[in-house]
DNA sequence: GAATAATAGTTGTTTTTGTAACTAACAAGC
DNA sequence: GCTTGTTAGTTACAAAAACAACTATTATTC
């Protein structure tokens, strides 16, 4: 009826962001849930072992902002399908050190190769400059909650 | 171990979109959840017709990118909460047309209101010129499926 | 105009997520 | 060294999302 409004929901940033989110990711997302049946967390842990090597699911929490139960069924998922091994650890007996097998960095590898490849396909719709300063943008938006840092169990 | 990986996930878009996008969510989130119950497909719905006025459940997916069980239920809630009506439509009647009760409105401009000054706070971390161009490359971004566009029941 | 297909929307079932409560190990204070 | 508090990770239950199958209505085609 009446269209007096002008507020424009393409460009508010919590619905903007989401779209784009969601269209950038159907396409890699495609490849890991069809080739490895991964889902979303369980490509990101592995990918973070893949960078940094051995770590604890606490560890990959606190860079990737998951929550600890999401990252604990990640983690079994990938054990059961033997992508990576997990040891406890002598010096924090609670703790669990996880890492890739060969089968899991075998598939990091080829999920990297893929991502390589799509984030250069988007040098062909921006421009270098254009593409860092998004980035640039896009992180200080993803900082944003920094104050609280903190360790502690509680984190998100 | 071997931390000779040199990929960098902070850049990768489809990870660095959805930090982004959930942490700008979070805010906003907080005050559609906390004060009205809502989830995040019913403040869509709600905005929609805030915005466009009278629509169908139909329309809104088309623009919105929902699907349509989520749109349906979505609606049911937000109809059970007195913030919408629904008509059948005569010249079709199978889709319904969707408005906003004056309580409906009511909360929708609210939001609108918390919405616009989220957008407006933006404004000390990002000059007018960076938020524009952002917004046009996220839209950029949003827009890539663009190709198979139809109409059909097969919306996402 | 009857049969077939397509569309708008709903409902039921299965996956995935979110949240809270739990166990086991460590840390600190006294 | 034992009580109290924290932390790493798991498990159980509730909420939400994804997906498939369904009803009712309109379009198409022969």
């Amino acid at each position: 009826m009446e269209n007096s409004d002008t507020f424009d929901l393409q460009l508010f940033l919590p619905y903007l962001l989401n779209q784009a989110a969601e269209e950038s990711s159907l396409s890699f997302q495609r490849v890991y849930k069809d080739r490895y049946g991964m889902l979303r967390t369980e490509w990101r842990v592995l990918f973070h072992l893949g960078i940094f090597g051995q770590m604890t699911a606490r560890d990959i929490g606190l860079r990737a902002r998951l929550h600890k139960t999401k990252i604990s069924r990640a983690v079994q998922k990938l054990a059961d399908r033997r992508f990576i091994t997990r040891h406890r650890s002598d010096a924090d007996r609670r703790q669990e050190l996880l890492e890739l097998t060969a089968a899991g960095r075998t598939a990091y590898l080829n999920l990297r190769t893929i991502a390589e490849r799509y984030q250069a396909d988007l040098g062909t719709d921006f421009t270098k400059a254009e593409l860092a300063l998004l980035q640039n943008m896009l992180q200080r938006l993803a900082g944003k909650t920094g104050k609280a840092g903190k360790t502690g169990n509680k984190q998100r």
